[in-house]
DNA sequence: TAAATTACCTAGGGGCATTAGGCAAATGTA
DNA sequence: TACATTTGCCTAATGCCCCTAGGTAATTTA
């Protein structure tokens, strides 16, 4: 019988595409096969199980998120790094939808801090550099930062601002103006 | 045979307390099936499909979150209504994790609108009322603070704040104070 | 080139979604 | 009260997905 030349990498990659093209929900493992010309059964060799799987995708895009974010801020402070950053990301939401998704899959602890997770974490922070924040000020703020730019391109995403006939991207520049303003004149305890 | 008095609104109701236990995404039509003690073919009298159970316990959850908000909001004005009106949100999705899960589904625009959908998007409003906002820098701050509540919720359950000590509950009221002095000096394009 | 490894297969069990068709319980009607 | 109608739940059956066990053939190693 002919092989294919499967592996869990190819696997993990080929993973993310579908993802993007149908959904990280819809990712699965007879999917997955069917993609490649080969049984199911046969996947189990390279990969544990579907949740394997699916974390190995999840890594996978919170690498390359990273990888963006880390360019993207490269040379960059103040308002020029939190507009970069934000970019970065929601670009990234918006050209891999299915990544995206997979990158907000809850993982275990110990799998998080062994991927992107704390690069992902010192950037944020990096952000804040250009700004004259203590802790716990810095803390609130990139909980803030974060939430918010996740929230928006979860709800961009979700169609919730198509109600209105305002552009997104408009609002989008306008928020990282407003964000820019509340870091600078952070308001005291 | 045993009746057991099956209709949709009681499968929605139950689809919504299984959500609360055990995840929006582990609600099946077999796992309600099996709560009432009856086969899966017998709910299919009742809801058209899985997806459309799924869409009801939505609705539901929306239509409660709508109710909440509404107390929460009635007779409160500026920064005591944006309070208001986070904490409702919050606690809610604490409170009923699943159902608030299931209020992020993607909806028709149809089916949205028909349900509790204007309700929220008037109450959004409502809360800007006690700030002096012209469009569209209404409409940015709607979505701004849309983003950032639904943001904090999700990143907040998905774990992403336990890596820093910090207490989330400083945080989210450091973080109302910002966007309440944000949302006064908003600044100007 | 024989042995060891490995890539993929067949077979099969179990779960969830869904449809079709049947019987019995509840309800309406004479 | 007796009969007809409706309807609530059932059995049976199909299809897709997850996963394990055990086999065979292709590849690598010695």
């Amino acid at each position: 019988m002919a092989r294919v030349g499967l592996n869990t990498e190819r696997l993990t990659r080929a993973g993310a595409e579908l993802a993007d093209e149908v959904g990280f929900d819809k990712v699965t493992v007879s999917a997955l096969a069917r993609r490649f010309g080969v049984k199911d059964a046969s996947l189990y060799s390279h990969v544990k199980n579907s949740q394997d799987l699916k974390t190995r995708i999840a890594l996978l895009a919170l690498e390359e998120l990273a990888d963006r974010v880390a360019a993207a801020l490269a040379g960059r402070a103040g308002k020029d790094a939190l507009t970069a950053f934000a970019n970065a990301y929601r670009d990234y939401a918006r050209e891999h939808p299915g990544r995206y998704a997979a990158a907000q899959l809850r993982l275990e602890p110990e799998v998080a801090r062994a991927g992107a997770g704390v690069r992902h974490a010192q950037m944020t922070r990096a952000i804040l550099r250009g700004y004259d924040l203590a802790e716990p000020d810095e803390t609130d703020a990139v909980r803030l930062l974060g939430s918010t730019f996740h929230g928006y391109v979860a709800l961009e995403r979700g169609g919730s601002f198509q109600h209105t006939p305002r552009d997104t991207e408009d609002t989008w520049s306008r928020i990282l103006d407003a964000l820019d303003a509340l870091l600078r004149t952070w308001p005291k305890a």
